[in-house]
DNA sequence: TGAACAGTTGTGCAACCATTCATATGAACG
DNA sequence: CGTTCATATGAATGGTTGCACAACTGTTCA
């Protein structure tokens, strides 16, 4: 069975009837909403995502998103991993533009990005419901 | 070297000087910021961020949100994997609160919810920053 | 200069995860 | 009922990823 079959008994039982003219006109707005869905930044935003579901990279996120900026050896003792580890999170997050880093003496100082803020917002406004 | 010694050369050094009181201080606030932190969401929401940020499910919620309501064999045509993938794919996606699912006769409607609007808005809205 | 130290990076292993193939379910229809 | 069809589900597997350990930068201070 192709698609093409399969999206012509769609249309048909959508329509009540239909008619090669009507499938064509499905398959061509099937067309226009691939090629007009915004796919250009997929990979960016992929990586912002892939990057920010990580139990220790979201939870270094929160902290500084609520705590305002930190440094390295701050945050190590709020989280249980590594000071190593801590360091590759957050090294991943500033790749992504989740994090900044500013450098001051032998201390290096993270502060979240506006787009770090905005997506724990969309998560956090959208809690409970189904 | 231990991470109060670590914490404790940190504030000397944004302080100017510093003496045990100054540390415990620091300390103190950082156990606060740890507790009042949001982290009862953490894993529902990293859950929801692992799951969109795999590139096919990440394409399909796109595609659901730009075109709206639409069923398996439409958005088969619409990404180029496997029809069992696509399911298999949905199915992650209504599970973490970012599709709903509507059976209507021997066809699947998948919508988006609230939750996976308002997170790529998050991103779309917060692009082109540094 | 060099010792001490904050933080970063490379590597290997273990755990996890996405896709595929094969099969199951459940609705419609004769 | 039995078949067809749309989709779901389970097991297997191939690939990816996170972590700790250790070696390495780069900075400060003597």
């Amino acid at each position: 069975m192709s698609q093409s079959d399969r999206l012509r008994r769609l249309v048909a039982d959508e329509l009540g009837d239909c008619c090669a003219e009507d499938v064509k006109h499905r398959q061509e707005q099937l067309r226009e909403l691939k090629a007009s869905t915004p796919m250009a930044d997929a990979t960016d935003h992929v990586s912002v995502l892939s990057t920010l579901s990580d139990d220790t990279r979201y939870r270094l996120t929160r902290l500084i998103a609520s705590g305002g900026e930190r440094c390295v050896c701050e945050l190590e003792v709020l989280v249980d991993v590594s000071e190593s580890a801590v360091s590759h999170a957050l090294s991943d997050l500033v790749e992504v533009g989740l994090l900044t880093r500013r450098k001051e003496g032998k201390w290096r100082y993270y502060r979240t990005t506006d787009r770090a803020e905005a997506v724990l917002a969309a998560l956090d406004e959208t809690g409970g419901e189904q």
